[in-house]
DNA sequence: AAGCTTCATGTCAACGATTACCTAGGCGAA
DNA sequence: TTCGCCTAGGTAATCGTTGACATGAAGCTT
C-alpha cells in the first residue's frame, strides 16, 4: 500500500474542522476545547499523522537542529563530543546534523555554508584552522568547542592550552628531565600552538635549553607520531621524557615505545585515551575530557538560541586534571643509575 | 548589518529576470542563453544567494540528506562507519543526519521516526533491538548495518557472526584450549546472539563440554565486561582462554587481566581495538573492520536511492581475518608446564 | 441592555523554490 | 508563405504548516 503522507488537512477533514485547529493539537496549544481535542487526537493517532518537519521549518524560518562540526568525527576525541551533544540536544527535541571537516578548511567552510543553507538554529563548530568572519553576518548562534574562531568574535568553550602544557612540563622536570621531547601537531592549528608555546614558556620560566631539534611538528595522526618516536630514539642523546600534546598521537609513542623497548623514557600525554591505564607503565595523562566540553557548549548554545538575552559573547575554560599514573613520573635513566 | 537573507527573487530583480531563470543558472539547467547565464551568476556571486534548502525539500518532496542511526555514537567502533558514511556522502553533496538510539528500542523508534517526519532521503540503521515493521510503509530506501532488522526485509550489510565465531575458538581449540570463556553483550541483540551460538556450535563439533558458568552473558559496556573477567580469574577451575566477542569488552577484559597479572590466560577479540598491537601479548583479533562495512552501505544506498531498478532486498555479507597476534596463540598453562 | 472581554475556531496569505504549462520569436521544410 | 518545432524565458500553482487577523457566541460589567 502507498500510504500517501498523511497532511494537517487528512486529519482535519476527518475530525470535521479546519486545518488550523488540528496544527494547534498537534502543537499544544491550549485554545482548544477538550472535546475537539479529543476528537483531533484521535483522527491524528488513527491516521499516524506526523509533521513535515521541512514545511514547519520553511514557514518558521528556522529548523529545529543544531549543526555540529569536528575535524573528524572518528576521532574519540570528537566522537564522545558529538556523543554528548547529541544526547542533551534530543532532550530538548533537536535533531542533529554532523559533518566533518575533513581536517581542511575548504571543506570546514563548505560544510557550514551548507548547514547556514538549512536554517540550523544554531551551531557548534570545533575549528581547524578556516576564517569564520563570513559567519558574521549569518545571525546563527555559534558556539566554538576547543578553540578559538579566527575572524569571528563568538562564545567558546576550551582549555588552557597554554597554562596546562606548562605545567605538564613542570611536572616532568620535578622529576629529574631535562631532555624533554615534544610531540606537536600542525602549528597552523591554534591548540598546537599554543601547547607549543606552553611548553617553550616553562623551559624558560626552569632555565632549561630548548632545543628545536626535541621538538616534532606535523604529528598529524597516531602513524606519523610512530615516526616522530623512532626517530627519538635514534638520537644522539635520546631525550628522557616525551611530551605527546594530544590524545592520537600519545598512541602512536606507546606503540613505538612498546615495540622499541623504550618504555623507560617518561610520557605526559595531554588527552587521556582508552589503553593508558592498562599499559605499563600506565600512561600519566591531562584528563581532557571531552564530555565536559560539549556538554558546557550545547548548554550554551541553547541558551543562545532561546535568544533572549543579547550578552557579549563569553569564554569559558575548563580547568584539567593531571592523572598521574607512572609514566609520567619516572626519573631519568642517569638518575636512577646514579641514586 | 542585519544581511537580510537573499533570495531568488531578489535576485531576478538584480539581474532583471524571473526568478526562474535565476533557479534554472543555480541549478545548471542548460536552457538559458549565455549572455543571461553570466549576469545572473555575476549577481549570484555579487548578493551572496544561497538556495533555501527549507524550500527545496518541502518541493521535492525529499530532503537531499541521509540519516543515519546507531546503537551509541562514542563507540569507535561505530564512530568511524558514521566518519566513512559522511565522507562519501559529502562527495554527492548529501548532508548526513547522525542519531544515537542510546541502546534502547524507544528511542530508537523515535529517532527514526523523527528522520522519517524530515523527509530524509534514505536511511542507515545499525539496529539495536527496535521492531522495524513501521518502516514498511514509509517508502524510504534503508540499508541495515550490522545486523538484521527484525520486522522488516531490507537490505543489510553485516558479518557472519556464527561462522566467524566458530572460527575462533577453534582457533583457540587448536592451540590446546578446552576451558573457553565467552564475554558477550545482551543476548536480546542478534549479533550477540549468534556468536554466542558460534561458540556453541563450535563446541559440538569439537566433543567439548559446553559449561554455561563460562559465559558471561549482559556484558554491555567495557566495565562490565572487566567484573565479569575478574570473576573469571576467582572461578575454582581458571579457564585458559577467552572469547571476548565485541571490541568494546575486550577493552575491559585486558584490562582486568594486565591489573590482575593474568595475561597468562589466551584471549581472541571479536574486533579490532587501537591498542591491540601495543600491549604484550598484543591480542589476537577478528578484524571486524567498520570503514568496510559503511563504505558498502551508502554505497548501496546510494544506488536504492537513485531508484532506478526495484531489486529484491540483499544481503552483503563480509568476511573477516584473523589477525594473530600472540594472545590467541598462547597455549594453556598446564600444557606449557608438561611440555 | 448596550458594551467590553474572552474563548473556540476559522480564513487567508506567506515561507522560498520548483514544476507544469505557456509565450513569443526564429528557423527550416514543404 | 505557412506550418511545425525548437529555444529562451515567463506565469501561476503548489509543497504543508503556521502567523496574523477575523468571527460569532457566550459571559460579565455597570
Amino acid at each position: 500500500m502507498t500510504s500517501r503522507k498523511v497532511r494537517l488537512s487528512d486529519v482535519a477533514d476527518a475530525a470535521g474542522t479546519s486545518a488550523k485547529t488540528v496544527s494547534r493539537v498537534a502543537n499544544g496549544d491550549h485554545r482548544v476545547s477538550i472535546e475537539t481535542r479529543q476528537r483531533v487526537q484521535d483522527e491524528i493517532d488513527r491516521l499516524g499523522y506526523q509533521v513535515d518537519l521541512m514545511a514547519r521549518s520553511l514557514r518558521k524560518g528556522v529548523d529545529e537542529t543544531v549543526g555540529v562540526v569536528v575535524p573528524t568525527i572518528g576521532d574519540p576525541f570528537f566522537a564522545t563530543m558529538v556523543e554528548e551533544i547529541e544526547g542533551i540536544a534530543l532532550q530538548q527535541s533537536l535533531s542533529v546534523f554532523v559533518a566533518g571537516g575533513s581536517r581542511n578548511p575548504g571543506i570546514e567552510q563548505m560544510v557550514v555554508e551548507r548547514m547556514l543553507a538549512r536554517r540550523v538554529a544554531g551551531l557548534i563548530i570545533a575549528p581547524f584552522m578556516t576564517d569564520f568572519a563570513f559567519l558574521a553576518s549569518a545571525n546563527t548562534p555559534v558556539v566554538f568547542l576547543d578553540r578559538h574562531a579566527s575572524g569571528l568574535d563568538a562564545d567558546v568553550v576550551l582549555v588552557d592550552d597554554f597554562a596546562e602544557s606548562k605545567r605538564v612540563v613542570h611536572h616532568l622536570a620535578s622529576h629529574g628531565h631535562s631532555r624533554i621531547a615534544l610531540i606537536v601537531d600542525d602549528l597552523a592549528v591554534e591548540t598546537s600552538r599554543r601547547r607549543r608555546e606552553g611548553y617553550r614558556a616553562a623551559h624558560h620560566e626552569l632555565g632549561l635549553v630548548i632545543d628545536e631539534g626535541l621538538e616534532f611538528h606535523e604529528c598529524i595522526n597516531a602513524n606519523v607520531a610512530e615516526q616522530r618516536t623512532w626517530e627519538i630514539f635514534s638520537q644522539p642523546e635520546v631525550p628522557t621524557a616525551i611530551f605527546s600534546s594530544r590524545a592520537e598521537t600519545s598512541l602512536g609513542v606507546v606503540k613505538a615505545q612498546h615495540h622499541g623497548n623504550r618504555t623507560d623514557i617518561a610520557l605526559v600525554s595531554f588527552g587521556d585515551f582508552e589503553a593508558a591505564d592498562i599499559l605499563s607503565p600506565a600512561v600519566t595523562v591531562l584528563d581532557h575530557d571531552p564530555r565536559v566540553l560539549a556538554r558546557i557548549a550545547i548548554e550554551r548554545l541553547i541558551v543562545l538560541m532561546r535568544g533572549d538575552e543579547a550578552r557579549p559573547p563569553r569564554e569559558t575554560i575548563v580547568p584539567l586534571h593531571l592523572i598521574k599514573r607512572g609514566s609520567g613520573e619516572l626519573i631519568p635513566h642517569a638518575m636512577a643509575v646514579s641514586v
